[in-house]
DNA sequence: GATACCGTGTGGTCAGACCACATGGTCAGA
DNA sequence: TCTGACCATGTGGTCTGACCACACGGTATC
């Protein structure tokens, strides 16, 4: 009666995909598995374990939505499991969803990004990295688009996410850099439609393009505040003006 | 079955795990499923979207690593998968993976601590709320040990994250609580092997009570400069002392 | 009225079977 | 020899069906 044999799931307290999890982050943390290696097949990985290939599958799901892994089909050494560690499609599902769920606010999501962005801002004014790519992007952002007036709406709004990913990813840090991209990414959607009401869109872009090279400018000069304040009114103001302060209607 | 065309797995771009991932989100923005509301069953849900139930699984699976919902078997009230939005837990899965995977630098992820930490102290320098629960935190963290002496490491390990998660909670922004938790717990486990092998951890103890205490300090007294400064030094100390660089030997 | 029992529905797991796909070899033809 | 078509192979993606352990709730029993 005291010693109950718990036989089939479990006997360890764990369940059968936290069991492959576990290995697979094991190898990872022992060196025996490194980005661009690839995993062993699902049904070799179920066999070797003792478990079954479903319980194998979904392990390799959560990794692959938290970005560790990629999945391709076939044959050769294109197919199979890859480790990549491309941590922002994974921070961009989790904060999306604990967006949607409620568990995340809109508000403490963007005053997030103004956190994580005045810190960049910050770390650049006293490195003064070139950031090309930082300005490619803006010169990008201001050419004509197709029909010769500004550039459509949906392109910018992907040059300016891109835009702001270069900062980030100038400064170094690649935490912060896939933080802010996840916090951007997961209220994307809802910043186009807040943008697609917008009667003067235009004259917005415009502006936003202008602040753009305002923050650029004083990160050239090494003016840490004053990039500090004009990233922090840029997002604040944007967001605002968006109207996006709850996806929640009730 | 019946239906034709239904077993093509990606006919419209998306597995059939991601249309039951979309199908819950959607039902998250509409406002269909609230924290608290029980998920279909999962047999019920593979009917009803036509897919089979192991793609059920992985779609919940993903949900319950990502903190969106919490599973439990057996009948009534109690059961089934339900929605808690807790996103502490997701956060430090994905940290604490793509430290594995090398996605992420031990570095940046202390460095980042630093960011979202001194914004917390900075908020809570200007609001002064009153911070019971971390002064109870602090407490607990000076009482004697079972055996007289100072407070056993783990045990002082958890109240230290748990003192700084107060803090965060305080400031009121769930975002940053739970980034700065992710972050912390990520690298746990290594810390408390780097603490383990510290010759005079008795001492750092008592120094790191000490560093609560000045911060709480300064955030009592408005003193918002001193409590990013003391914040910094506190991390940033704590993790040299632990060696926790990186993870990986060679 | 309290207790023991058992049916029911849940998630957890496994085994087996297909499918679509990408590869790489083989083989027939130019 | 070169070129093309062809097919065997191994991969992930999916579905189906079947068990198990568990928690609940009603029912029968005391």
């Amino acid at each position: 009666m005291s010693a109950v044999a718990e036989v089939t799931p479990a006997a360890d307290g764990a369940r059968a995909w936290e069991v492959v999890l576990r290995r697979i982050e094991g190898d990872l943390v022992a060196g025996i598995l490194k980005p661009g290696d690839h995993l062993p097949a699902e049904r070799a990985l179920a066999a070797e374990l003792g478990v079954g290939r479903s319980s194998v599958r979904e392990a390799i799901r959560v990794l692959e939505v938290l970005g560790l892994i990629s999945t391709r089909a076939g044959s050769g050494p294109q197919s199979g499991a890859v480790i990549i560690a491309r941590p922002t499609g994974g921070m961009s599902a989790l904060v999306r969803l604990q967006v949607a769920a409620q568990g995340f606010a809109v508000p403490d999501v963007v005053a997030t990004r103004v956190v994580l962005e005045s810190a960049v801002v910050t770390e650049l004014s006293a490195g003064r990295p070139p950031l090309t790519e930082a300005r490619e992007l803006l010169d990008a952002m201001e050419q004509p688009g197709a029909d010769g007036g500004p550039l459509a709406r949906d392109e910018f709004l992907t040059l300016d996410q891109a835009f702001h990913l270069a900062l980030a990813a100038a400064s170094g840090n690649a935490v912060i850099a896939s933080m802010m991209s996840g916090l951007r990414d997961s209220i994307e959607q809802y910043i186009r439609v807040g943008a697609s009401v917008l009667p003067v869109w235009a004259a917005t872009q415009e502006r936003l393009a202008r602040e753009h090279r305002a923050i650029v400018g004083a990160i050239d000069e090494g003016d840490a505040e004053g990039a500090r304040t004009r990233i922090r009114n840029h997002i604040e103001t944007y967001h605002a003006e968006t109207n996006v302060s709850s996806i929640h209607d009730h």
